[in-house]
DNA sequence: TGAACATATGATAATATATTCATATGAAAA
DNA sequence: TTTTCATATGAATATATTATCATATGTTCA
């Protein structure tokens, strides 16, 4: 019997479509935000992103953790430190696109 | 007395990450997405823009309110129907940077 | 004017998300 | 091997967001 026809919106499946919004969601937040762009100038560890940007320690690692998920940042452990830094190179293009649109 | 010094992130003052992230917040959900990938062929009317999506219209004009009050996308009327458009031409790069890093 | 069609809106309920707090884990130094 | 520093995690609360339902508004045409 024909198979239901799978949706798809302009050759972009379901799955696809709703992998683009998560990762959307991972710019969707202030304090992530904030962690990326902080982490344009490189590898920086936790103490310091949240000293950069004014955000406790609990906080940021809960969305570390969901920065690294979504493979837009990766970490390497160095003594006692966890330091991570970006691991995509369309997030600087990502966000620099958003600027130039909140620019006009 | 001096002023207590405003938080910015190189640059970027708190208002300005945080508009930042309410325009990320557009692309972070899939039907607004939908819409908006719909909207890449041209103008649509809300009708056509549901078939598309298979989206009910209360929950697709709700999104192109939001839409619009984001500047991502413009509308005319014409006769009874409403026409959307795209109306900013980083909404193409901003969703292609998203593909490009799903893709991988 | 009043059907019929197209779109918008307000309220509500369901769900998702972020921060905080307390505490656990891991590494180094005393 | 205990203390200290650095980071991670789970649970709970608070807040935000979305879809739905009912209905309102706006436009055309008979």
């Amino acid at each position: 019997m024909p198979k239901k026809k799978e949706y798809t919106l302009k050759g972009l499946r379901e799955r696809e479509l709703l992998d683009l919004a998560d990762l959307f969601k991972m710019f969707a937040d202030s304090t992530r935000i904030k962690i990326l762009y902080d982490l344009f100038d490189g590898e920086k560890n936790v103490t310091e992103i949240c000293e950069d940007i004014e955000m406790n320690q609990s906080a940021v690692s809960h969305q570390l953790r969901a920065l690294k998920t979504a493979k837009l940042i990766k970490s390497r452990r160095e003594g006692k430190s966890v330091m991570y830094s970006l691991d995509d190179d369309h997030v600087k293009t990502i966000i620099e696109m958003g600027k130039e649109h909140i620019e006009e």
